[in-house]
RNA sequence: GCCUCUGUAGCUCAGUUGGUAGAGCAGGGGACUGAAAAUCCCCGUGUCGUUGGUUCGAUUCCGACCGGAGGCA
């Protein structure tokens, strides 16, 4: 696979303005990297890009799935495999935009996702065991059959413990096995990843604040409101996104509309500091900081980034 | 003007029968392999309103003053 671009950092950083602005400069076409971006009918809240905004440009992965309809890393990483090798065939540069750090992570370290299938019937087993026996048995299951993950799991962390023990019943295989097996596999893919943020943390709220008051001049609360009246906010993926499961308690009537868009700001607050926990571990991000510049600045030191990194090793 | 209550972490408030203090929320840091916008872990020093007094020692008791709330005129 050849040379790739990644726009990273946290929600409401501009990386989708920057992206399209990259991809026009560099003859790019878009891959987003957003869990929730890829459903349907998720527009306003999941500030899903417009046609005026993608100016033109290509944009994959974003858009494609029935909302309701589960997707996941695995899912993602398959796809996005598939795109790159469509946009290089073309001769252009795949731009990846987005902020759902796991996504991009698993697909540019080229680890691969396990071949078995998930097996429901030990999944009920599993959950059985859970819910009649509590987290503490589970959790003991899981330091019999996989030591190596129980030592990385809290048990408390009972979404994680569920499918470490879940691996193994269906395959016979320790979970931590089979993760070491992928690591051992996996090539690593040649990309250049900027990661936008700015050094003082208020001037992201302060976005982020903005960007929710905006979402809701757009007409968010309806959008919300046809995502809970369909039930889409009950199904397993898309009901986990901000910005549509807090109207809830407002759609239920035991919460002001007031008192959900505050919880959705400060939800959107503590998402974006994990985001940023997420790409900070990535050594190899080149940050840019925003305070304090233009557009135009942000993007010449951008684009100069880009246009270096595409040189490296390219005058054989 | 008088009386009562009140002033402790960014916010809401505990508390110390006198040995300089702790919860919730907000906030910060971290983990992360099939739900990831998810899930989980860790983090609490602040002139205890100001200033005098009593005391070995005051945020705590007493006085005055300055904020705030209420009551009586």
């Amino acid at each position: 696979m050849g040379k790739m671009i990644a726009v990273a950092g946290p929600t409401a950083s501009g990386k989708s303005d920057l992206a399209v602005e990259l991809a026009k400069h560099f003859n790019a076409e878009i891959i987003s990297c957003d869990s929730m971006q890829i459903y349907k009918g998720m527009n306003i809240g999941t500030a899903k890009p417009t046609i005026e905004q993608m100016q033109g440009i290509p944009h994959h992965l974003v858009d494609f799935v029935d909302a309701g309809r589960e997707y996941s890393v695995s899912d993602y990483v398959t796809d996005a495999a598939r795109v790159v090798t469509d946009i290089q065939s073309r001769g252009k540069l795949p731009v990846f935009c987005g902020g759902t750090g796991l996504y991009l992570t698993s697909f540019l370290s080229g680890i691969e996702f396990s071949e078995f299938e998930n097996d429901m019937v030990v999944h009920d087993k599993v959950q059985k065991l859970l819910d009649e026996k509590g987290k503490e048995a589970l959790y003991f299951r899981l330091c019999e059959v996989d030591p190596v993950s129980a030592e990385n799991i809290d048990m408390n962390n009972v979404k994680r413990v569920l499918r470490a023990v879940e691996v193994y019943e269906t395959t016979g295989i320790a979970a931590s096995e089979w993760n070491r097996r992928s690591k051992e596999k996996a090539v690593k893919k040649d990309c250049l990843v900027i990661g936008l943020d700015f050094s003082d943390r208020e001037k992201l709220y302060e976005r982020i604040d903005k960007r929710v008051d905006i979402m809701l001049d757009m007409g968010l609360e309806a959008e919300a409101r046809r995502l809970y009246e369909c039930g889409v906010l009950e199904t397993k993926t898309a009901s986990q996104a901000i910005a549509y499961k807090e109207f809830i308690p407002y759609f239920k009537g035991e919460a002001s509309l007031e008192e959900c868009v505050l919880v959705l700001k400060r939800n959107s607050r503590r998402y974006a500091k994990r985001q940023l926990t997420w790409f900070r571990r990535e050594s190899d991000v080149r940050w840019i900081y925003k305070d304090g510049k233009t557009d135009e600045e942000i993007f010449e030191q951008a684009r100069s980034l880009v246009q270096e990194y595409l040189k490296e090793g390219s005058c054989e």
